[in-house]
DNA sequence: ATGACGCCTGTAAATGTTTTCATTGTTTTC
DNA sequence: GAAAACAATGAAAACATTTACAGGCGTCAT
């Protein structure tokens, strides 16, 4: 069952050329450039690539001119709704342009993101995208000093050094916040992500509880957990927390993955949202409307970022020189389903 | 805020050699193959390495030596919980080797499929890996003529061509069924994945279908629904489905995105699960076990596969001439949680 | 002392494109 | 009808590594 033998050479550019008749100069441009090679002669290496089953070395041809067609993108985690979709959509999007996204993941620890952007830049990535704004400055110093065009993605901060295009963090938790405070909840459990090597997460929580202050109202420690972005894990503790002491009326979710686990979190103890408890989450993934009752959430424009993403990097590949100020602040909206109700008076 | 500017010059592998005072040889064989260079040459090389900030081409080592380091994995999808988590392992493993993973996705379309092919043979990867045992047969032949050594992941088949490392689909379906027909039902709703371009979703019904009809039961044309691999669309069409005429007993779900599916539409209509209708997935995706109730499903060990074929991949392209015969079957399964109930006389 | 051997390093060829510059042949312009 | 501009192609240099081969040097057994 050999499905493969001892790689037997390869028909080469040469191989065309001395077929077609033609330099290997010339079948060079019938790839690159099509438009300055005349018809016929066009035809006659189409004819010869075809007999061949000539397939384009990029590897090597990276090395003459510079440039791989490869985009690196350097994400948390790939395992997860949270970024796939994005992910999905820069692919697609790449893909039009003719280049190949190659994907790392660090599993939320910038340290190994430092180590990534390393290893991207060994493979002469053509642009990387990072996801957030903080990075660890070895990271970013590493980056300038390959003069790899790059974008952070995911946040947003005005005035920021580098290409940018997200959403502003702070907001979505303060959307979340507002809403449920505009149902008259005062007793909200704040249950976000882990901080740590992770700005949007952070970014979320100050936001929502900024929101909460501004209303004249305190966040006692009791009613701030971290929670994994995972749903079984955020539902355990959730559960732990839920189960004793006094009960919140709301509870806000730096996720929706962390607003599932609490739903379910819920249900397990009984307790009826929204009629006991309201949920609001950040995100609507996919899958978030099918909730019963549907999870009321502010959604990111994931496909939105994706597809401005794929469109600055291209853009600064093809116009090094170009000193476009890219900044995209994506808007947030808020989508009201049916996790939510109007706190009443000691229902 | 130019943050790169006209990309001068990087330091190359001649300027360390310089610096360091040796040959650009000694410096290659530094980072390929350590220990054949003396322990203070090392050293000065490390420090001119350090000093000058050079980060190794890849690009164009993979010229010289004719292996890039890369390997291509062709999926479905990534924007989804199916594969991502298959995917992270399979990246952690490669990386382990310092392997970079390209991951290109079709949507389900194997005729996009052979262009991604092409495309990732451009790029001259190391090795391929696609999903699934079904494929055009230019697709394979590409792969074939390249000489490219690929495994064929998530299905498999006894006696297959080509490596394969996956699970029987076949017997997935027909565990599902059976825990189902233990149970004492006798009407059951097929909701499974659409089976063109997907072997996986095809064996699965397969195999559930024959286990019904080998208990002597047939299965009315109208038992049977194909739903996308997606929570809203599933609920949307099993909630069409639930509504009018007779209600099965049970729904066998294609995937767990289906049967979560199933249990919101379920929710939606006012129907128990488990009381008045059982539900069962294929998958035990991150999360699954955290609905309420817990959904009965087949474990898949996507991880399990990921790791198997990481080491498939590497195993293949050090000893391209070893002809092992790679074919692994993961085993399966059932988890019993409690979505699933013994299906009363008419209860 | 001599030769054999092993370790480390240098020399130079090889890798398969792209790209610059030059050339040839054709069309346009005055 | 000559000069100028242009279009299409070829020749050859360049790209930055890897690697086969050879050679220098030290060690050890004879």
């Amino acid at each position: 069952m050999a499905r493969f033998k001892k790689r037997e050479r390869l028909p080469g550019i040469v191989d065309v050329a001395s077929r077609a008749k033609v330099s290997p100069a010339t079948v060079s441009r019938y790839f690159n450039n099509p438009d300055v090679v005349r018809y016929p002669t066009r035809e006659r290496i189409r004819k010869a690539v075809d007999e061949l089953g000539y397939v384009r070395n990029r590897a090597v041809s990276s090395m003459a001119s510079g440039t791989t067609g490869c985009v690196g993108l350097i994400v948390p985690t790939i395992d997860n709704a949270i970024f796939s979709e994005m992910l999905q959509t820069i692919s697609s999007a790449l893909a039009i342009h003719g280049r190949t996204m190659l994907i790392a993941a660090h599993g939320y620890d910038l340290a190994r993101e430092t180590v990534l952007v390393r290893s991207l830049s060994e493979q002469r990535v053509d642009a990387l995208a990072l996801i957030g704004l903080e990075h660890r400055r070895e990271t970013l110093m590493q980056i300038e000093r390959q003069g790899i065009p790059a974008a952070l993605l995911w946040n947003y901060r005005p005035g920021e050094d580098w290409p940018c295009i997200g959403f502003d963090n702070e907001l979505a938790g303060r959307m979340a916040a507002e809403h449920l405070l505009a149902l008259g909840h005062r007793d909200i459990l704040f249950a976000t992500g882990e901080e740590r090597s992770n700005d949007r997460a952070a970014g979320r929580r100050k936001g929502a509880m900024d929101a909460v202050r501004e209303a004249g109202l305190s966040v006692p420690d009791r009613r701030r957990i971290v929670c994994p972005y995972d749903i079984r894990m955020s539902k355990e503790m959730i559960v732990r927390d839920l189960r004793d002491g006094a009960r919140p009326t709301a509870i806000l979710a730096g996720n929706d993955v962390i607003a599932q686990g609490a739903i379910f979190a819920a249900a397990s103890l009984g307790i009826r949202v929204p009629d006991d408890i309201s949920v609001i989450g950040i995100g609507d993934f996919r899958g978030s409307s099918a909730f019963e009752p549907g999870l009321t959430t502010v959604r990111i424009p994931a496909r939105r970022i994706g597809q401005l993403a794929a469109d600055v990097l291209i853009e600064m590949i093809d116009w090094p020189e170009a000193d476009f100020h890219h900044e995209h602040c994506c808007p947030l909206e808020l989508i009201v389903r049916g996790t939510c109700k109007a706190a009443g008076p000691a229902v």
